[in-house]
DNA sequence: GTCTTACTGATAATCATTGTCAAAACGAGG
DNA sequence: CCTCGTTTTGACAATGATTATCAGTAAGAC
């Protein structure tokens, strides 16, 4: 099989849109929300467009997405080069700060291998609320 | 205020036979494939009763209840009377370990407090593929 | 049995997300 | 700068899971 040309990306006007919006803020939001807010900011970019390149640069590691439990997907800018990381999100505005668990990819393993799973995945996430919105009595 | 009584549950034959298909069965599974499965095995029950009596169920702790990366969510059977835990769950047949983290409330609830989060919930969800899954070569 | 009220099921509605496809825009090569 | 082959876009339709609606049904207390 003929090694296929790596698909080429194009740097267009609407993903470097969504690529500053994602750099002007560290919450983690939805895809319609980055949208409305790109509206806002005078951009006409499509909906659509917007789903597809957050989901291009999920698919690239550029950005962090979760899944909340009412099934939304959350977007919000991945700091760069970093490694396999979890959060902790303000369930209220969407503020996240990293989180690291060193220890938690070998015991993960270690207990997937003890029950004969193999290619294990992992979720973990952490929500609360932040000082900001406990303070004005939110929620 | 008067404390309003207690909303009262019926037991019907729709519940007692979702019920029934959950003791079946210790696998996660959505609320359509329960829905199928009812009706396979006879009977006549609605897809909104399905959905319904998970919800209750779930909302009551009696059923376990995950979110996946698509948004869909899966249900379970709960041991009876055990306390918050979490699962390896095999992402092509939906089997699921039962998983033991006795330290991990502790340590979530000193993180957040250490950045000063409060009112915090956790998700940890191991997903992998189990072994008679691995062995069929499926996936 | 009677009666109140919660429950059911068929179906319409919702909501996030994805597919469609013609028109627009990259950007490599003249 | 111009042309051309591809990729991307955006408006809108379509999907798929879940929820709401609502008239009819059936628990379960008396």
């Amino acid at each position: 099989m003929t090694p296929s040309p790596a698909p080429q990306q194009r740097m267009t006007k609407q993903r470097a849109a969504v690529l500053e919006a994602l750099e002007a803020s560290t919450e983690f939001r939805s895809a319609q929300a980055w949208h409305d807010r790109l509206r806002h900011d005078g951009s006409t970019v499509g909906l659509a467009t917007v789903y597809r390149a957050l989901q291009a640069l999920a698919e690239s590691g550029d950005v962090d997405a979760v899944v909340t439990d009412s099934g939304e997907t959350l977007y919000r800018r991945c700091e760069a080069g970093e490694e396999h990381h979890h959060h902790l999100r303000c369930r209220l505005c969407g503020r996240a700060e990293d989180i690291d668990m060193p220890e938690f990819e070998r015991w993960a393993d270690r207990i997937a291998s003890q029950h004969g799973y193999s290619r294990i995945d992992h979720t973990v996430e952490l929500t609360g609320v932040c000082e900001a919105c406990a303070a004005e009595g939110r929620g």
